[in-house]
DNA sequence: GGAGAACCGTAACGTACGGTACGGATTTTT
DNA sequence: AAAAATCCGTACCGTACGTTACGGTTCTCC
């Protein structure tokens, strides 16, 4: 090979990116089961080099958590050519993709660990999930329902406020329930059905009368 | 004393019922330290007691939710006299009332506890807690509901579908932040303030035309 | 091609903790 | 009051796992 820069994300060569992905395999194959010789087993390297590499057990979970989180970064949803289809469009997409993460493997086994190191002594891992995850999405949320407003198809005071009644819709209980271990299934029509639901519900409280036309009805 | 019979939730015995609040203290003030030297000392109980009553660690543990699960049966909301009004204070009562338990530490450190169990091996913590939480309180709303739909005040073909929205509009990101370890405060007041809001934005989405007196307004 | 670094595989060490055993004190029973 | 049962406190055992150390191999760079 011709000797590849470490141009990676975050500072990682591509085999400690192998050895992250290694542990978020582990993770959600046989849960919290990750330990030090699972991991270097896995991804076939030596102990030596995962504490030469990530400093300590809890150097290389972080490490893990930032890596998954460095490449969730989905497509930005425009703002160009607001009208109110293209607006529920948007919302629809993005409460899609957002149930469709949520309810994915990697993302419960990757908030079970935060969750459980959270209870313990100082650990920053729920932080970093909560800014990369709730609050990276509000902020590409966000300035889609500010130019809804602009355009006056949203009526709302508190930005925050209309996007966190957002979440709860289209979220629902669906990851604490998933959390707790539910055998809750989710599929894909099943959440693209939700999605749209979850929108023309957001629409019939924060919506005007320009955005009536493109709904449906909610109480279905 | 005048040797109390044993009366209690589970056929616990009142020493037993005292173990099990040290293993909650624990749980609450300093995460999941939860070892059974740690019991025994702050109970002040020999481990072998542990042993004898409790089996193991799992079923220590297991005992401690169903212990605090026994005594969380909050009242029923009652659905006589049903009109408008009433309608929306219980369901405002329920929201408020939900609001609160989410957001108590016991609640919080007990739910990390069993989704740290989930995610390894056969735990059923995590189907404990459903049992008692989620799916407790919906046995015990979605009756108000359909009470409230046969007496004209409410419009919905899926009463589980409607009570997940009024779950969603309540509870919104709180939960799973709280988990994570945001320092979202929620206080009594603000409680108070939410709960109005989801059940107002509730009565929006689910509510016929006899509902609309009472309600103010969603977008505020 | 050879020196040196990086790395793999494995062995070894120390600690933490679940679980067990035992002596002595307290309570209960007869 | 004697006998039996229960229980507390502590010491002990075995294992699992985080962490370190080391021999052998591969890769890098002159």
């Amino acid at each position: 090979m011709a000797t590849p820069p470490d141009q990676s994300g975050d500072e990682l060569t591509a085999r400690q990116q192998a050895v992250l992905d290694a542990v978020l395999a582990l993770m959600v194959e046989q849960g919290g089961d990750v330990t030090m010789t699972a991991v270097a087993r896995r991804a076939s390297c030596s102990k030596e080099s995962l504490y030469k590499w990530f400093g300590d057990r809890d150097g290389l979970l972080t490490a893990t958590v930032r890596w998954q989180a460095s490449r969730v970064r989905a497509g930005n949803y425009d703002r160009t050519r607001l009208d109110a289809l293209a607006l529920r469009d948007s919302l629809i997409r993005f409460a899609a993709n957002w149930l469709s993460v949520i309810s994915s493997p990697t993302s419960i086994a990757l908030n079970r660990f935060a969750i459980a190191q959270a209870s313990a002594r100082g650990g920053n891992l729920g932080a970093i999930m909560l800014a990369n995850g709730r609050f990276a999405i509000g902020e590409r949320l966000k300035p889609v329902l500010d130019a809804g407003r602009e355009a006056g198809l949203l009526a709302f005071d508190d930005t925050e406020t209309a996007f966190r009644s957002f979440l709860g819709l289209v979220g629902r209980d669906v990851q604490i329930r998933l959390l707790l271990g539910d055998a809750l299934e989710v599929v894909a029509p099943e959440i693209e059905r939700d999605a749209a639901r979850a929108t023309d519900q957001f629409l019939a409280l924060y919506g005007t009368a320009a955005t009536a036309a493109g709904r449906n009805q909610t109480n279905a």
